[in-house]
DNA sequence: GTCTATAAATAGATAGAC
DNA sequence: GTCTATCTATTTATAGAC
């Protein structure tokens, strides 16, 4: 009796779940495509194939909502971060991370940052969830950077945070969708484009 | 008589030309702030301080009010390249303009370019003035870029095009506010430091 | 052209039945 | 939890007096 409960509560949290990711799934697409303001609960909700209202039982406002895709980016970042080789070169890694970031962008699956004061920042401040994975990945890469630049292959010169705001930028790059609008690469080719002007720069080496 | 009423007349377009002037203006700062979409047409007329119907005898709608500010800044922009002296070395022009287009972001008077799918996008598109503009400043620069990489100065292997967007997309780089909030470098050092990573790359040379 | 007042549409969010 | 129906506030846009 007790196990059967057990089991049955298990079945319920795991359909919870899944629809909970089929709404973040969508909602991260809408964010990518046009933004927060521009995204309507009333888009979200039509294109998940529920009611509004019942969007609303399981985040309790639009900022939560999309917070909530935020997070699961953040945390694919993450799980991408622990697959690479701790013992590699600094730079190779750094270069996988923007690489991926870009990848994420062109397959429209990274949602916009919110600008400077919207209404998304006050939430995703206070997202504990978020604000940790923003740090570690942040540590991670911090440590990379400054390795990478006492070993001398990133410039020392720059300030480290510097470099690591220029990784972040990777993710709202308007480049990357300029060129596939197009047309005359492909997304491996406009990958490889940019990683070039960013980490060689458009002079001549 | 006749001459009185031509002065008249124009007194009258001078002082409409001012107000628009103002209008714009302050369109511009909110759309450099917080984006077209988040931008509301009470917001602009409170701080023009006049009735919001009045506006809209000035401009149609929101988003001609949002292009109109758009034409005036690439109207800037192409004055100030016609400052530059066309026997510089293409580079030079080049980087100037790279430096004048993050110092307008910096001086928060960069409107935010809409969104893919954005309402404004069409209207712009639209937009003769706009697109002339655009079509001028992008042959000038586009033409620079050739000069730069036959000299060998700028890196020959990057399409053309995608260093012309590398350059229009300093006006949205996120790592400009970023390094601004962190209050540990003014303006001068940041527009520095992001031309160092545009132009030479994170790479040690 | 500027204003006050008001439409008309849409947004985020909720009530309450099932 | 899901739905339909509704609320409330806000937004773009207009009417109409001066």
């Amino acid at each position: 009796m007790k196990s059967s409960n057990v089991v049955k509560v298990s079945f319920k949290q795991q359909m919870l779940k899944a629809r909970e990711d089929a709404i973040i799934e969508t909602v991260n697409q809408l964010l990518a495509e046009k933004g927060f303001e521009a995204m309507t609960v009333d888009e979200v909700a039509a294109s998940v194939g529920i009611a509004k209202a019942s969007l609303y039982k399981h985040f309790p406002s639009k900022e939560d909502l999309a917070a909530a895709a935020m997070v699961r980016v953040m945390q694919r970042a993450q799980a991408f971060i622990k697959t690479l080789q701790p013992a590699s070169p600094p730079l190779d890694n750094i270069r996988a991370v923007a690489r991926w970031t870009m990848e994420v962008k062109l397959a429209g699956q990274m949602p916009s940052l919110p600008s400077q004061n919207s209404s998304l920042r006050a939430t995703l401040m206070g997202n504990t969830e978020y604000m940790d994975g923003l740090m570690e990945v942040s540590d991670t890469l911090g440590a990379w950077i400054e390795a990478a630049q006492k070993g001398g292959t990133l410039n020392p010169k720059l300030p480290a945070i510097a470099v690591l705001y220029t990784l972040y930028a990777r993710a709202c790059d308007p480049v990357l969708e300029f060129l596939k609008m197009g047309g005359q690469h492909d997304d491996t080719q406009i990958v490889e484009m940019v990683l070039s002007t960013c980490f060689d720069g458009l002079n001549t080496r």
